[in-house]
DNA sequence: TTGTATGCGTTATCAG
DNA sequence: CTGATAACGCATACAA
């Protein structure tokens, strides 16, 4: 069932029916008619590889992330998903983990198929050092990287950003504004976007008036227990702290937990602010406080980018957006 | 860059190269090392389109879901792709929705991309009435359709599920022996799981010794404040109900905030169960017992069984995995 | 407005 | 073991 067929039973050439699938003005509406109702009664569908090898386009875009599994992430692929979808365009998902050279994998392989463009989705994908983002450069001399908060600058690499620094910085004011006294920051990593926010609370911390102390900025896994347990032990070890300002929901779930086993009042005692107001921030007891990082502006803002790329419009290369503060009950302003 | 090229500079035919590309063993060991040699050199990359073209297959699986960020359905898509991926297939990802003709719609545009297969995840695609399934049927006479946690019998369509009757069977029995007297069961909709699920409740009040009261099957929205409004109302009204089975983990978490508000002690006023074993289950305090139905083994059941199917090995039609429950701090047992 | 001929980069089928 | 050549199904430049 090929194009062959359909032009022999509406007694037309390929050409034609090629026009008529592709709408090209130049067919007689007598003729359309007759290739369309061919096209029904045989029930063709055309043959996607065919198109593609002319077209040398899939019309699908590669999206990687590094785990699909993650709340936050996952959320972002639904939007990039159906946004894409709105414009025409297939996913590919690629889950890519954190590991450098699976990521350099990953990449490759999707520029292997052909896709007309990738999407980097989060923050793992910039690294401190330059020449560890050296490959994305690279690839984009052959198609355009979008990037979801992350940023990095180069020719047809587009970066859709949360301000994180603000976010953290406000965030972290506020507490201290509040009348707490010593707020300990919580966080999981050093990607683009943690620095970003690491960098937010220092300089809240210097706003308020506080001398900067490295004790209450913690690193542990982005796990319950682990940052349960750490919490623990940093209290027990003498550091003292009335707030925890975290890089993740999960974390901040941990923090709640934590006040509960040292009877500890939420948000007298201790005010909890977390990080992506996912579903998690709203399962506790207390509902937490958390940062919005407006994960669906990003994702929309990013394909409404890349679709004005891929049209050869002119767009800017980095978008900033503005995060929120979501208030519940973990903090007292 | 292409295969004639690559031919040129190794001094061999197109052929040679090809059977290289596909590891043919009809090449001396000679010419297969100049060959990779060039290709290595020439940067050389196999167009997939043109390859798709010839073997009339992308290697490449659709995963439809309901909604990628529920995070059930996150953590299935993970543990496909990522086992696909080791299979060699690439994954392209459609967000279907809840609706009925979206469903169908997507179902029509994988086929029309020729994927070699399609992945149905999570129980929302199997309808109660059959006639609402015959659009698989159909499809599956073109392709084979692979169901993770729903069941249909038919030509191609290989089931994995998950023993959801026998997990809220023992769920509530196990609630009952506890000394509970009035199991609440709280679900969300009338999927194929749901059915499965809400039949073992059924089961289980019988064999309590009880008798099915249809106000202690409460159905509403999978939202924290519809549920927690649900049960707030409920209760107002007079009915009576000293344990709460969940069809979701998220209408555990609203059974717990309920339980805060109403000033009723977990377990002991109030017995809480939840489903699916997700991160949520240990974000309340107490944390919530949970049935885990082993999301991992369905979706890597599924793809084993997918690639036997591919490989037109025989395969089992339908495989069911056993759920466990997964005691936490909302029982007493 | 329509048809013809050619290219796209592979794979597969022969014949040698 | 190797090579020539015909599909594969479509888009498109060019001719009519």
């Amino acid at each position: 069932m090929n194009i062959y067929d359909v032009s022999k039973h509406a007694h037309v050439s390929i050409a034609t029916v090629s026009r008529v699938i592709n709408g090209n003005p130049n067919v007689s509406e007598k003729t359309r008619k007759r290739v369309l109702a061919v096209m029904e009664e045989l029930g063709y569908t055309p043959n996607v590889f065919a198109r593609s090898l002319g077209l040398n386009s899939m019309k699908t875009i590669g999206i990687m992330c590094a785990d699909s599994s993650d709340p936050w992430l996952a959320e972002a692929i639904y939007y990039l998903e159906k946004e894409l979808r709105g414009n025409g365009y297939d996913s590919i998902l690629c889950c890519t983990g954190y590991l450098p050279e699976t990521k350099k994998k990953y990449l490759e392989l999707l520029r292997s198929k052909r896709v007309d463009a990738i999407i980097l989705t989060g923050s793992h994908y910039i690294e401190a050092k330059p020449k560890d983002n050296a490959y994305l450069l690279e690839a984009a001399k052959d198609l355009p990287i979008m990037l979801v908060n992350g940023s990095l600058n180069g020719e047809q690499i587009y970066s859709t950003v949360c301000d994180d620094h603000a976010a953290v910085y406000d965030a972290a004011l506020q507490l201290y504004r509040s009348g707490r006294t010593s707020v300990l920051y919580l966080y999981s990593g050093s990607s683009f976007s943690n620095l970003r926010k690491i960098s937010g609370y220092r300089a809240a911390v210097k706003d308020a008036g506080y001398a900067i102390r490295e004790e209450l900025m913690v690193l542990c896994h982005k796990d319950l227990d682990a940052a349960l347990e750490r919490l623990d032990t940093l209290s027990r070890s003498g550091v003292h702290f009335d707030a925890v300002l975290a890089s993740e929901d999960i974390l901040a779930v941990a923090a709640v937990k934590y006040a509960d086993k040292a009877g500890l009042k939420i948000p007298q005692d201790l005010s909890i602010i977390g990080y992506n107001n996912s579903i998690l921030s709203r399962c506790t007891t207390p509902e937490i406080t958390s940062v919005d990082n407006k994960v669906e502006a990003l994702c929309t803002t990013t394909v409404n980018t890349l679709m004005k790329v891929l049209e050869m419009g002119n767009v800017p290369t980095k978008t900033t957006i503005t995060p929120e503060l979501m208030k519940r009950g973990t903090t007292d302003f």
